[in-house]
DNA sequence: ATGGCAAATTGAATTTGA
C-alpha cells in the first residue's frame, strides 16, 4: 500500500493540486489535514471520477478538518473526540486490514505557557491523551499519520537553538511526542528510514521570500507504524518539490510504501 | 524569537496557522 499524509490548507482551493499529486505519486491512500471544508462541500465527485472513490471525512467551516481518500475499499471508519472537543482533528479508516489514524494536532498558539495561552495547554493535553489512549490499547497492523505540529529532534528544524522557545520545538513538546511514540507502541517510520541525523523538513513558512533559498523548515508532519509493520516499510519519500507548486500548501506530502 | 504570507469568514478587518 502506498499511503501519503498532507496538510493541504483548504482542499477546495487546492483540489487540482490534490488530484495531480494522487496521480503523480500513484497513491493508494491520501490522508489530508486542514481541509477547512464542511462534509457537504467536500469535492468527493472529483476524486471518485479520478479513481479514488472511497472517502471518509470530518470537516467543519473554516478550521481543522481531516479526510482519508482511497482507491482501495474502506471497510471501517471511526473517530475519537480528543480532550472532549467535537473539533475535526482525527479520523481513522481500515484499509486492507490496516488501521490508519489521521491526526491534526492543535498548533498551540504563540506563547509556550499554558497559564497565559490556553491553546498551548490544549495541545499538551491532546498529546497526553493520545499517549494514554495508545498505551491502553497498543496498536497492531496500524499506521498513524498527520500534522502533529511538533518537530521532536534537532535535525527536524533549521536551528534547534533558535527554535528552543518556539512552539513546535520546545523541550516539553519534544519530550511528550517522543514519549507518545515510545509508550504508544509506535515506530517513527521516517526516522527509521533516514536515521536521526539527516536534516528533514515537511513544512516551510509562507513568510519567506524564497522558501527554498532560506530553507528554514521544520518536520511537523509524521508517519508512524506499529511495531509489527516496521519490517514492511519498503520506501519513504518526502515530496519536497510540491512546496514549489503554483499556490502551494506550506506543508508537503510524506509518502510511505508498506508491503502487504 | 521571529516574520517578509496565506486562507476563510464576514463584509476591510479579524482570526488562525506554526
Amino acid at each position: 500500500m502506498k499511503l501519503a499524509s498532507w496538510n493541504i490548507n483548504s482542499v477546495r482551493l487546492r483540489q487540482a493540486l490534490v488530484l495531480d499529486r494522487l496521480q503523480g505519486l500513484d497513491l493508494d491512500v491520501l490522508c489530508l489535514q486542514e481541509t477547512k471544508t464542511e462534509d457537504q462541500f467536500f469535492p468527493v465527485e472529483a476524486f471518485a471520477e479520478a479513481g479514488w472513490p472511497h472517502i471518509v471525512m470530518r470537516g467543519e467551516k473554516s478550521y481543522n478538518g481531516v479526510a482519508i481518500i482511497s482507491r482501495l475499499p474502506i471497510t471501517d471508519s471511526a473517530h475519537h473526540l480528543w480532550t472532549g472537543r467535537a473539533d475535526c482533528r482525527h479520523i481513522s479508516a481500515t484499509i486492507e486490514g490496516q488501521t490508519i489514524h489521521n491526526f491534526y494536532v492543535p498548533a498551540g498558539g504563540d506563547e509556550p505557557d499554558r497559564e497565559v495561552n490556553p491553546k498551548f495547554g490544549h495541545k499538551l493535553d491532546f498529546v497526553d491523551e493520545m499517549t494514554s489512549y495508545f498505551s491502553a490499547q497498543p496498536p497492531a497492523s496500524s499506521v498513524l499519520v498527520g500534522d502533529l505540529n511538533i518537530a521532536p529532534l534537532a535535525a527536524d528544524v533549521w536551528s534547534t537553538r533558535q527554535l528552543k522557545n518556539v512552539v513546535s520545538h520546545t523541550d516539553i513538546e519534544r519530550e511528550m511526542l517522543l514519549k507518545l511514540i515510545d509508550e504508544g507502541g509506535w515506530v517513527d517510520a521516517v526516522r527509521h528510514h533516514y536515521g536521526e541525523e539527516e536534516i528533514l523538513y515537511s513544512w516551510w513558512s509562507y513568510r519567506a521570500r524564497d522558501w527554498q533559498a532560506s530553507n528554514r523548515g521544520r518536520r511537523l508532519d509524521h508517519i508512524w507504524v506499529s511495531a509489527d509493520n516496521q519490517d514492511k516499510i519498503t520506501n519513504i519519500h518526502i515530496d519536497t518539490a510540491t512546496r514549489g507548486a503554483e499556490k502551494p500548501s506550506d506543508h508537503v506530502p510524506l509518502v510511505i510504501d508498506l508491503a502487504s
